[in-house]
DNA sequence: ACATTGACCTGGGAGC
DNA sequence: TGCTCCCAGGTCAATG
């Protein structure tokens, strides 16, 4: 479900009750996320205060003085924050309970997403430590991404869903951003000019920024931390419209499939290079 | 190292 | 109404 734009919502809508409140324990309905869930988090979460409420790609980050408690809410996650005595429903998967009466509980229907937990430094854990740098910051830039390009022969719209190239974007703000570069999404890396990728690195920052402002995007039951849907999906150029007119162009958006993934583009506005 | 595919899950909608 | 099939915002692991 979420991209870094829902993600960062979320944590926005999560750290006011979060970031300095003490864990009075947490209760795990379903261990079976997409990796089990540790038992670590029984034994050391209790008691601590939360330190911290960060963001690392997709990945929320709730840091303690024993550890960091890591987040991932996959396709079908979401964070909630609830009156403790709030009745659990169907794939509402764990609560983490806190002192203050409120808690914060993890709703997952397909159970894509993870609780994970380290006592290392953040940036040593092997889901962290490979991921490219963070979208919006200045990191992210021509000199990252160009040289990673280079010898890629797969087209520009898979390249910049893999997080070790890019991060936060997913299949929404990947089409998003290769209509506002005038990118065909099959372009292969090494088919990109420098000009086309520069583009591409202002638009990508410029979708996720907008995204941000505008609460994320609510296609099916995205919901903020205090229940609100995105109001971003007003703003999809592409995503979800096909046969549509395009908005610059009026030409119809085509949808095609690009590895496994639903694509969608305006063919007047990203021409195929030949 | 890179490219491609399968795998993990549930729910909703289309079509019959 | 109910069944089957397809699709979905992610990304790791296995395979060539």
């Amino acid at each position: 479900m979420p991209e870094l734009p829902e993600v960062e919502t979320t944590r926005r809508g999560i750290i006011a009750q979060t970031e300095g409140s003490q864990v009075k324990q947490i209760q795990i309905r379903h261990h079976q996320l997409r990796w089990p869930v540790p038992k670590e988090l029984e034994q050391h979460l209790p008691n601590q205060v939360i330190l911290s409420v960060t963001r690392r790609a997709k990945y929320l980050l709730l840091a303690t003085q024993k550890g960091t408690l890591i987040i991932h809410l996959g396709m079908s996650g979401n964070l909630r924050l609830l009156p403790a005595q709030t009745p659990a429903q169907k794939h509402d998967h764990i609560d983490l309970i806190f002192t203050h009466g409120w808690l914060l509980r993890y709703h997952d229907p397909r159970r894509f997403g993870a609780w994970l937990w380290t006592d290392q430094p953040i940036e040593h854990h092997p889901l962290i430590k490979p991921l490219a740098p963070e979208p919006l910051s200045d990191a992210f830039n021509l000199d990252w991404l160009a040289p990673k390009l280079k010898n890629r022969r797969s087209p520009i719209k898979t390249l910049i869903m893999n997080n070790h190239l890019v991060v936060g974007v997913g299949n929404i703000y990947a089409n998003e951003a290769l209509f506002l570069a005038g990118i065909h999404p099959k372009t292969l890396g090494n088919q990109l000019t420098e000009k086309q990728l520069a583009q591409l690195i202002q638009q990508i920052k410029q979708v996720l920024s907008r995204a941000i402002e505008q609460g994320g995007t609510t296609l099916k039951d995205f919901l903020t931390p205090d229940g609100k849907p995105g109001y971003f999906e007003q703003a999809l150029a592409v995503y979800g419209r096909e046969g549509a007119p395009c908005l610059v162009c009026q030409t119809p958006i085509e949808k095609i499939v690009i590895g496994q993934r639903a694509t969608f583009f305006c063919p007047n506005c990203q021409k195929a290079v030949h």
